[in-house]
DNA sequence: GCGTATTTTGTCATATTTTGGCATAATATA
DNA sequence: TATATTATGCCAAAATATGACAAAATACGC
């Protein structure tokens, strides 16, 4: 599973190392070094190639015609750039991606269990300090689900 | 059950012992060296790990995509670190954590019972004062529990 | 109290991870 | 075709994490 939180350097030609624990993750668990990463909300979604692979099934299954699927299905797959971790353990970031989310100092790596993305240091903060707000003073919600 | 309250110091590297009595409940009752740490309110809060998993199960079966589901993943997951008690029976607190409650020198733990907290010495003080204020006029909280 | 066992802390060496740099390769652009 | 732009492979420095050992502090039995 990707858990937490890690900030990164990217470099200037667009490289960045992917936290190590998501690495192993992805090697233990997927047995690969191949990811998927697509647009959503403000920042970069990133699946192991296999759990995309479910993912494309899924939305095919959707109702053909539907304007919110095919929506939906053209942001999210028509978005998407397969790429490999080097021997470094680094990806390159498509530089429209980069610049569509203007990462260009630090990323912020957050794990999502089957999958994690990757944020803008500027509207991670942003972005986030509101749900934080959100969630911070309200117990219930870790009980109650 | 974690119980009580115990003040240790942190490494410069991050390091610092997990008090014996909650290792050795950590081990008889779960039978772990595995410990989630993640964020509520301002402090950092330590789940046994198999604890832990019960909640992202419940977590991975909410739909994907919906706004609320994945706001409240990024909050509870993207700040959820794994770590392992090591030998000497101390844990590792990531960088990113350290620096984001403060902890430098002390850190409190306070035993919750199915969790624990870890507080800078600073925040646990200022939070102590505060409900003490809060609670020292009204003693039925006590009595209606 | 005293001696012993356990727990906590400090330190050092080593390993791993992350970052920076440069040379070359591939691709796009004029 | 020549030139600019972008991508890749490789090496090594810097930063960070881990393991092992021992000293210091604390708890525990008598």
């Amino acid at each position: 599973m990707f858990r937490g939180q890690f900030i990164h350097k990217i470099s200037k030609t667009g490289r960045i190392s992917v936290p190590s624990k998501f690495r192993e993750n992805l090697k233990k668990k997927y047995k690969t070094k191949n990811l998927i990463l697509s647009t959503f909300e403000n920042s970069i979604i990133c699946y192991p190639y296999p759990e995309w692979i479910k993912l494309e099934a899924k939305i095919s299954k959707l109702p053909q015609f539907k304007k919110e699927t095919v929506e939906f299905e053209r942001y999210l797959v028509g978005n998407a750039h397969e790429c490999e971790i080097d021997n470094e353990g680094r990806i390159m970031i498509p530089g429209i991606l980069r610049r569509n989310f203007k990462i260009n100092n630090n990323a912020i790596f957050i794990g999502m269990l089957s999958r994690f993305e990757i944020w803008s240091e500027n509207s991670w903060n942003k972005n986030l300090k509101r749900s934080f707000d959100k969630f911070q003073n309200s117990r219930e919600v870790l009980d109650g689900i």
